[in-house]
DNA sequence: TCAGACTATGTCAGAAGTGACATAGCCTGG
DNA sequence: CCAGGCTATGTCACTTCTGACATAGTCTGA
């Protein structure tokens, strides 16, 4: 029915009413682990929403030119985000720069390609350490009913993605190092 | 200058010359860990690469209704995708279904949510089995200067990714089964 | 011999996503 | 008091990607 998007905006609004502002600074980096979109789709992304009654609005006064509107998700729209949830999600096109990189990485001189690596590990230490502080003011996982379930859950998923990237990169400078020496 | 797609073509050209249908199959799943298009997105971007000169083809008699085209990379083509390749990558924007149904499963009945995870467990671990079958067929890392080493790097990624995909899989099933009993 | 799978190239409408532009009040610190 | 950042909504042109449609020769096995 709605758009993969459709459905991260009403997971968002799930959790209590929002302007599409404060929706699209959940979903910005590095805040969110669950889904990206800039504020240009996600408030047309709400019109039509609103147009299919998954949502509705109420208009407020606020700072600029407009009235500020404050969305929240309507029993249909609860009733259609719970039915997607526990669908089998679609496969996902593996789309990634820097493994694209790596399938050409034989061309380029190795010690471009182990800088490359060795700037990305740094990257992704740094956001693993992020997430593991994150992780702490948990005190262990919530309740599965709990809305605090699901931010726990995908941070686990970040976690463990950073773990495995940070080691992919690291065995990658090793690769490069040890044909250099 | 290139999109990305143009890029990934080029790679996939690097190493040897490639009818569209050639390059459409190398960039199909489960083939493909490093970039994913479709054939109709791939002759476009062929028609593109070809008017700027990255890439040159040859009409040689073939079935169907137009004759086949085998295309291989220029000189140009080949220093453009040199040159890209040790570039750091743009940030990827985190679009993941299964992430996003995670973020809203607290909303929904605890025992769909776990069916959809062993679900999920299962494919991951049938993935990595293959995977795992693939990497037996090199004798250890190729050389940073052969080809095959960007197939086996890629493949490690892979590999290591679909192992943190089945323990978040698996400990996702663990939560929700604890929460019934 | 004939069905069906595979090789092969392309178009097109539409959806999804990007990045820039536009506009303007509110709040905080210097 | 004023600059600069934050809140807030929106449009628009453009690129990227998807899925369906179209077309037709070759090769293989039943």
């Amino acid at each position: 029915m709605t758009s993969t998007l459709g459905y991260a905006i009403l997971a968002v609004l799930a959790r209590g009413e929002r302007t599409g502002y404060d929706i699209a600074a959940a979903m910005r980096r590095p805040v969110s682990y669950f889904w990206t979109a800039r504020h240009s789709q996600i408030h047309a992304e709400l019109q039509k929403l609103a147009a299919g009654g998954l949502v509705a609005f109420e208009t407020r006064h606020g700072p600029g030119p407009q009235d500020k509107k404050v969305y929240r998700m309507t029993p249909e729209g609860g009733d259609a985000l719970r039915a997607w949830v526990t669908e089998p999600p679609r496969e996902r096109p593996e789309r990634d720069e820097l493994v694209l990189k790596t399938y050409a990485s034989w061309l380029a001189d190795p010690e471009l390609v182990r800088r490359l690596f060795a700037e990305q590990l740094r990257m992704h230490e740094e956001r693993l350490a992020e997430y593991e502080r994150e992780e702490e003011l948990f005190g262990g996982p919530p309740d599965p009913g709990d809305p605090r379930f699901g931010n726990y859950a995908t941070l686990r998923c970040g976690l463990g993605y950073e773990r495995h990237r940070a080691e992919w990169c690291r065995w990658m400078v090793a690769q490069l190092s040890s044909a250099r020496a």
